[in-house]
DNA sequence: AAACGCTGCGCAAACGTTTTCCGGCCTTTC
DNA sequence: GAAAGGCCGGAAAACGTTTGCGCAGCGTTT
């Protein structure tokens, strides 16, 4: 309509820009990014001034602008195995939260571990420009570390990574919870504890399996090798790995899961068989999703915190980006675990026959109380 | 150390330009970019000299550069409830794989209900130029939307949204899976079938609850007031509201859940009493989410795919986001929702005493087969 | 043979910031 | 009272792209 502007073009939007606001509050350009940054040396009268033409106009910073000129995007890059297991959206959840709060943005990516898939968001990442990584997967393929730790900029590995300057490892004590886990059970009188790993591929479910073993030689109790099968952290691998233990001559009566998923599967393997859990096997998962509580019964497992996993991961990200942080110089942060005891285990069915727990009876169908 | 070029600066690292490329192709820079962007009118062969330079170089295109010019950032905006109710996860997955192969990077961010993170969340997309958002929240505060919607960029909703150019609908027929729900239960012969609706604030839990009640209205099914109550879409919630259901003079035979999160609560709200599944109370839940197969016994529950969802958003936003999109002028997005059938859903109990389904044999202790 | 159109490449102007450098003013000190 | 120094704000140069515009070269038409 009106000719004195220039043609409204094709562009987006004519999001309103810093010249606008400097425009407005009679400063330069200059001062409003010094005062809209936070900047001390600009003068309290003129930055009132900035902030109120900001507000009038509703001026909003342009990322890319921001970007592209000061060469950092101010996003974090998070990499999970999958994220339909329940487990990584509440890391998500925390680590995003966690993120937000301190100025960052986050893009996630789950590698389905599919190494080609990780090539592509390694790729995607890059590109993106993040200022980090944090590789919460539990053991990625080597060859795809080396793709990140090449372009140096700050990593956050689980378990386990190069011995580099501005990579940080999450180094979390699985020995701790699952000695715990097997201390339980032993004193509730199992003796024949089975084990279901996750993928051994992974060294994270190596890890694992090795203090499941170290824990059960500390009470000077047996392991068979038939007793130690190998699962792939899915509902579906727990099942099939459940099934192989109940096909063995002398059942174990408790089974300990690398993961919850895999207990949920063992949970469902047993529900197809006369079995009851824990009446006849105790089963204990490991991480503490928010379902552990809901499964039928609520599941026993070592709890991995994820708010703790997700805050050592951003400030871990955020002592190798922003210089003079004062924790840059830790490399290794340690994270906890611990037994979170629920219904799911119980005394082994022989030894003690007169006394029923409340949790076998109402599987019996005897009404509680 | 050598003083013949510039200072390295501090900034992160001196990515490869497209001036490099140009350089090593001896062509221009703009050439390089239209090879780079497949534009037609450039000559095979130097093209073909610029791929070759791209290669050997490592170039990869400075992606805050190209929004902060182009205006379009590549990146679509995804706003779920809750990124820890598994649906969403699922959810997210199949539009980040579809996104991803057409080119897009995704933003999520999650609401969990809150108005004040959501206005956050909102905020932070604008800040980062997304080109469109699609908003699959199932319900949305009315004021939200608006801020939304005024920024007028390419938006799309799930159920109903405001009646404007660029924004899509996707239009999910509950109606549809529910009322084969409904029939299932009725063909085993229950007629108190009870409903456990999601927060009625949320405008898909009513429609939810309505198709439900035209469902039984179309069989004659009465369905008193005290048989609908209200949950929140969460395991807790459904817990809660079938502990209501179970303190009701005539118990239903049968429970319809508005979700599977919620079916979930109702399996554990069940599993603390002497009623079992399914053969007192059968269990319908919606959504289908992965772990409905899983749970003990499996549930019998209203599909509504993901997949479907996902693509029908992707391509709901490119619709609006890209010039000349041949369903450009496409308004509605129909999402269609099955019925699965599972093992949660049975005859009731007074119907046939004498035939014990499969479920029912297992579940009182007596081997299968 | 000349003129016209078309194709395809290069030049250079944006895009909206951050950040360096420099100059001016005010304060302080001798 | 003058010089020196410090502080604060503005001008302008990047950052790495996309894209409008003009121009050269070539083929076709009159």
């Amino acid at each position: 309509m009106s000719p004195k502007k220039k043609a409204p073009s094709n562009r987006r939007r004519a999001a309103v820009s810093i010249r606008e606001v400097a425009r407005r509050a009679r400063v330069s350009i200059a001062t409003v990014s010094r005062t809209v940054n936070g900047i001390s040396s600009v003068d309290p009268d003129l930055a009132k001034r900035v902030w109120k033409a900001v507000a009038e106009v509703g001026y909003v910073p342009n990322t890319q602008a921001r970007a592209l000129v000061s060469g950092r995007s101010r996003i974090l890059g998070l990499i999970v195995s999958e994220i339909t297991n329940p487990f990584f959206p509440e890391l998500v959840q925390e680590f995003e939260n966690l993120a937000v709060a301190q100025g960052y943005e986050v893009m996630i990516g789950s590698t389905n571990y599919d190494p080609v898939r990780t090539e592509s968001l390694i790729q995607r990442m890059l590109q993106r420009s993040v200022d980090g990584v944090a590789v919460m997967t539990f053991g990625i393929e080597e060859e795809q570390v080396q793709k990140l730790v090449e372009h140096e900029f700050p990593l956050v590995f689980v378990d386990a990574g190069p011995e580099l300057p501005n990579i940080r490892v999450l180094k979390v004590n699985y020995a701790q919870g699952i000695r715990e886990a097997v201390q339980h059970l032993a004193a509730l009188g199992h003796r024949q504890i089975a084990f279901i790993s996750g993928p051994l591929r992974m060294r994270t479910a190596v890890t694992r399996r090795d203090a499941f073993r170290k824990s059960m030689a500390e009470l000077g109790l047996n392991v068979p090798d038939a007793s130690i099968v190998e699962g792939d952290h899915t509902m579906e691998g727990g099942k099939a790995a459940m099934e192989r233990l109940l096909a063995l001559a002398e059942l174990p009566t408790a089974v300990i899961c690398s993961n919850d998923m895999t207990a949920i599967g063992v949970l469902h393997a047993l529900d197809e068989t006369t079995h009851q859990v824990p009446r006849d096997i105790s089963v204990v998962g490991f991480d503490d999703i928010h379902l552990a509580q809901f499964m039928l019964p609520p599941l026993t497992t070592v709890q991995m915190s994820c708010r703790e996993l997700a805050a050592a991961a951003v400030q871990g990200l955020r002592a190798g980006i922003e210089p003079n942080h004062p924790k840059a110089a830790q490399r290794e942060w340690p994270i906890a675990t611990r037994l979170v005891v629920r219904r799911s285990t119980d005394f082994p069915r022989g030894s003690l026959p007169a006394r029923r727990t409340p949790a076998a009876r109402r599987r019996n169908g005897v009404a509680a109380k």
